[in-house]
DNA sequence: CTCTCAAGACGAGACGTTACGTCTCGTTGT
DNA sequence: ACAACGAGACGTAACGTCTCGTCTTGAGAG
């Protein structure tokens, strides 16, 4: 039997939530991940310490979440691929994107920093791929299945591993900063994964 | 002008060096790496906390130069490739092998721990690339090389893309824990290679 | 080639600081 | 009313700097 005292969310002040949120989120992109502290959320939040440690289990839960508010409600209708009926052109419409925002800036810092945690905390990878990952391959498996029925794609083509032969490189390359992300690097592992998985 | 005074390291005590690097290693496998602190390191070597201090920037430059010198001597000719003339087994066999390392426990922790250290410091991932990466990447591109003449790959094909293509999935996989990594996924991803690089 | 001997690297640990996670306090909101 | 709240005190851990003597070492003197 467990003594935990479990706190009662139906009384959780969403005002506090949501400037822990946003104070975790600016205090990232300012000092860097590493040198944030709960004590400086709470002081940024204007917010007693004992509120963060009674609905979060650690920094990384609090950065995590901070993270997973911003790209809540794009899971709508909108995350649909393009589909002009040529995988080619769209794969790469979608991979160049991909490049571009990885070179940002200010993306820098928070992916880096959610990539530190997710690979330590078991827990926090498996609410990554739940809230994130997963419903996002989704959306380019529907893609992908078009191809399928169109034959540009092998019938029985492993989906998860078409993905990652597309992104798995790209994602490496950025994270040991390793090789230049560039456009046509991006076209390149278009042509390369559909060679692979040609009928 | 830097004001820095630098220590001289022809006076540098070597014992001192392998007891630290030997506390590091220990006490990331025994403890894991975030509870490591320097001064558990320093006590452990039966060192003074200044002379970690004075030769290492920080607790991960410890950690990184510990792991290190572990593969180091590896460097001769015996990280050659085999070569049996048929690219396909000879990928298979050693793509297994990597598959194996990753399920040992006893190299979880410590990679899990290096790749923590190099996301976040340019300066590890550097030192990373040229000390570990880029020598085991060259062994593997020899073997590339020889199957390229033999006309089983693209005479033209970037050698580099052909090892992301092998290696980038399976480290992701492993990374983010999305995936099973067996025999039969290390096959997968050399047949899916060798094709997308068919001449 | 051996013998000094000062420079400086060493082990130990004190120091002030920061952040940890827990624990009261009154106060506030539902 | 009661539980979550803001505030912050508390003891602990580790930080990175610093100052002690002590021990090592390499360059010059014999």
């Amino acid at each position: 039997m467990s003594t935990a005292k479990k706190p009662n969310p139906a009384r959780r002040s969403e005002r506090s939530r949501q400037a822990i949120l946003d104070a975790a989120r600016e205090l990232v992109s300012e000092v860097g991940y590493a040198k944030v502290s709960i004590e400086a959320i709470a002081a940024r939040a204007g917010v007693g310490k004992q509120t963060i440690y009674r609905w979060w289990r650690s920094k990384g839960a609090v950065v995590f979440d901070s993270f997973l508010a911003l790209s809540e409600g794009a899971h709508g209708e909108g995350m649909a691929l393009p589909d002009t009926g040529d995988i080619e052109a769209d794969l790469k419409v979608v991979m160049r994107a991909t490049v571009a925002e990885f070179a940002d800036p200010d993306f820098e810092a928070p992916i880096r920093a959610l990539n530190t945690e997710i690979i330590n905390d078991p827990d926090l990878a498996a609410q990554y791929r739940e809230k994130l990952a997963d419903p996002v391959d989704e959306a380019k498996k529907v893609r992908l299945r078009s191809a399928q029925r169109a034959g540009q794609i092998a019938a029985d083509a492993d989906l998860d591993l078409v993905l990652e032969l597309l992104y798995a490189p790209l994602y490496q390359r950025w994270l040991h900063r390793s090789g230049p992300l560039t456009s046509e690097y991006a076209d390149a592992l278009v042509d390369l994964t559909l060679k692979a998985f040609r009928p």
